[in-house]
DNA sequence: TTGTACGCGTTATCAC
DNA sequence: GTGATAACGCGTACAA
């Protein structure tokens, strides 16, 4: 239970004032040669660490990032995450977790949170139900860059990187009409959130070119777990319908799954698509077509540009948005052998 | 890019010193009730934030809770951080995450990150190459409550949540083996991992009980990817086994996938077991037997105890281990209709 | 090349 | 009930 090592230790030790030893923690040209090397030895044998709120403090900034994300407890988020963490651990920054779980009064507190700690950038992905982001000008007008991604906000043009859900969604469904599906269900999630309707809309722009009929009982809304999937199944055996598009790879593979399980043929009677490219999608029988969400270098994406912001100290509200490519990638379980 | 709003401010605009500020702001009992009123609609109205770095300079202690884990980018990982992050914040904790990419050099760095960070206490969860603990000594010295989870040291006796592998890994294989299996194949990952050796040491014990000879041959360390799963497949086919034990879900799918596709049929001709009952584990055709290993609650156990030990001021290493219950759930890929 | 003195924002202690 | 002051550990302008 021994204090923590200062400065003023080390200094009393050395018979030097603090700040020489300040000075030559960091080599500080104005300190000899011969004083940085006593200074850093016995530095480190007294087990001296740089206490950082002093620093913090003084410095008026931090070497944080924040992030806050909808959930932690999803296969995509964790991807992301881990691609952030490797840029930002890299580049000497911490990292400061938290997750709104969908809700936005949490995400105010966060944002709080985030700005208590003076985090020197903030990452977010929105909670479904944020219907605006006035919760985050405050840390913008502090010069705090705020970046975007995933669910990003709609109307505004703040910063984000994003994938063009529309066009993935309108890929997908324009897929399954030319393996001759005509009557396609749609499941989805909060249509609150900007990845939910885009991919909608894309999915409505298809049917449309192709003349096909667009009817809500197609499109189902839910939460899009597992547990989603299965009773969607039946939804869809109840609509007759002959082909799915899935928000995400989770629920289509438990749809899927449960479709099998209820006699249907994939992709014989139904040709089924997901989304994200989760490991899930490669492994299910048939192999899930899907849309190649890169989780882990959106990421990574996402933080060097953030990164760079605070480096070189450029607004980032200036930036344009950054857009993802994802491929569709086309499996057994959406093709038909003629 | 207004500065900050600090007690000064608030303190000139009201004409008062910002001692009393700081003390109506936390409602003290000796500042008059009109004042507190008077001080904390004016901060609010100004913007106000307290700043941490001051706050945990000044008290020497922080909110903050460390966790370091070996990849971030994992289902299971995610389930427990997820599970940390609700207790932690609930609590009024923020939380500070890095990944040590299962490697010593970095796992040191990070635990000095966090001491410097001087969090209140560190939850880990050990790289697979790490084979002492000693960097942890100065943070534990420091009176910071170190709690290790799944991935803990061998040998001492420092403060762990973990589960029964050696018991798991032997209900898995006793089950295989009446199941009919006579040569089964254990898949696992690095044996510096306390959870990878237990785990082939309960499959050795089953295997000693039911007289069925132990063959290194039959056991196939690798880093349990889903590549490794495809690769282990062919050797399990070259090995004429008829049973399987993959330490992990993820391998198992895929390998169950790659035998199923090499024209093997399951569990007719071979017997697959997995471990952690992912997500994956209820999709994949037919159902994967494994072993329930429920991070989410690993991480709100963790976090919870971290936190009452912190508060209590007890020392955490007084604290015999907790050891966390895990299921064997039988499905269809292991089950042989007689 | 090194030392002195002050400030970063907050709180605990003592005085009034 | 309120104010002045010192201290938490560090960095830096200025002095020596």
């Amino acid at each position: 239970m021994n204090k923590p090592v200062t400065i003023y230790d080390i200094a009393k030790k050395l018979n030097l004032a603090p700040s020489t030893i300040s000075r030559g923690l960091k080599r500080h040209s104005s300190v000899s040669h011969r004083t940085q090397e006593r200074i850093i030895k016995t530095a480190e044998e007294m087990g001296y660490r740089a206490n950082t709120f002093a620093i913090n403090l003084r410095n008026r900034k931090t070497s944080t990032i924040g992030i806050i994300v909808p959930k932690l407890n999803s296969y995509f988020m964790s991807q992301v995450i881990a691609g952030i963490e490797g840029v930002v651990n890299n580049a000497g920054y911490t990292l400061l977790i938290s997750q709104s779980l969908e809700d936005v009064s949490k995400e105010i507190i966060n944002v709080q949170t985030m700005f208590d700690n003076r985090v020197a950038g903030l990452l977010v992905s929105l909670a479904e139900n944020t219907k605006e982001t006035s919760h985050f000008n405050r840390i913008q007008k502090q010069g705090i860059p705020v970046l975007f991604f995933d669910r990003t906000p709609m109307g505004n043009d703040l910063p984000a990187i994003t994938i063009n859900n529309e066009s993935a969604g309108y890929k997908v469904t324009k897929h399954l009409i030319e393996q001759g599906a005509k009557r396609i269900v749609h499941i989805t999630g909060n249509q609150l959130s900007n990845v939910y309707r885009e991919r909608l809309a894309g999915y409505r722009r298809a049917l449309q070119e192709f003349k096909l009929p667009f009817d809500t009982q197609n499109v189902l809304i839910n939460d899009l777990s597992e547990q989603a999937g299965i009773d969607a199944a039946h939804s869809i055996i109840k609509l007759m319908a002959d082909g799915v598009f899935v928000a995400n790879d989770h629920c289509a593979a438990s749809c899927m799954h449960e479709l099998k399980h209820s006699g249907k043929k994939i992709p014989e009677d139904i040709v089924i698509a997901g989304f994200n490219n989760d490991m899930i999608s490669r492994i299910v029988d048939p192999a899930l077509t899907t849309v190649d969400y890169p989780g882990f270098q959106m990421g990574e994406l996402a933080a060097k540009n953030l990164l760079a912001h605070i480096a070189e100290r450029i607004d980032i509200n200036l930036t344009s948005n950054i857009i993802l490519k994802t491929p569709l990638l086309i499996r057994a379980s959406s093709v038909r052998k003629i």
